[in-house]
DNA sequence: TAATTTTATTTGTCACAACAAATAAATGTT
DNA sequence: AACATTTATTTGTTGTGACAAATAAAATTA
């Protein structure tokens, strides 16, 4: 346990980049004035997948906490771009949808995804891309076995 | 633009991955029983490293928003794990010191970082690692140079 | 030296993550 | 049907991230 370096432990790296990354998406969601959060878009990406999804969908695709769902919808709700509504078969589901106010914005937010994603990639060849995509899909899944 | 897919976003994959590990490494403290949180101990590890190291320091060394340091120093002074004092040369500069009872858990929380890092990196082989771990950093470039 | 600018740190505010506890509406059991 | 259990969602609390504004102590400049 003498060779212990934090800075060498893969965990700690991938947060770290993850915080980089997280910075330069709202830099450049700023720089275009867009009015959203980068997980507020994750939340309306799902939704554009299948409108209508309920909270607890949306929490499971995402791999997010259902009760901060929960929240980023209510944000949502109150900045005009989906609307909630109970299910008539199940009176305990809520279902989300999306609203043209989020339709407006879909081609602006996906353009800083790819512009931060340009600059992320920059000089990483098609191959390499591929081969830590793999390789994070992996330690994906090993991590979702152990968290059941 | 109509082929977009978060999903294929190497941001968003790292973001979700980063959520997930930190998931298992909070699990894993909590197994241990240990009264710390991963980005306490990240403060902890920095001071290892060289100890008595300025507020600032700390923040640029662990990539960390400066005003948040302050803020996780503080929990750190209330749990007794490090102590603040005023430098004497220039007074602006705040300096943090370990203390015994932060040493007393240091080898503890070392292992839930490899016990962590065991279940995330199983089935993948060294040479995968040293390659993810130099994609990863040349990301980290790319991005740190756009961030100034 | 006084006034201005820079640098280090703190405080305030909002968004989100985690987790526990509370509701509320099915479903299952007796 | 009455009661307990499960499931979907919400509410509450704490910790952290981002960013802007405030403070305080150098360092610089007039």
């Amino acid at each position: 346990m003498t060779d212990f370096n934090l800075e060498n432990i893969i965990n700690h790296k991938i947060s770290m980049l993850s915080i980089l990354m997280k910075r330069q998406v709202l830099k450049i969601i700023a720089e275009n004035k867009l009015d959203i959060t980068p997980e507020q878009w994750v939340v309306l990406f799902y939704l554009w997948q299948e409108n209508g999804l309920s909270v607890g969908e949306i929490a499971s695709r995402s791999k997010k906490d259902f009760a901060n769902v929960t929240r980023i919808v209510e944000k949502l709700i109150k900045m005009g771009y989906v609307s909630k509504k109970k299910s008539r078969k199940d009176g305990r589901i809520f279902q989300v949808f999306i609203k043209p106010k989020a339709d407006e914005m879909k081609e602006d937010i996906q353009n800083c995804w790819k512009q931060a994603s340009d600059v992320a990639l920059k000089n990483i060849s098609e191959e390499e891309q591929s081969t830590l995509v793999g390789i994070l899909e992996k330690i994906e899944n090993n991590i979702a076995l152990e968290l059941d």
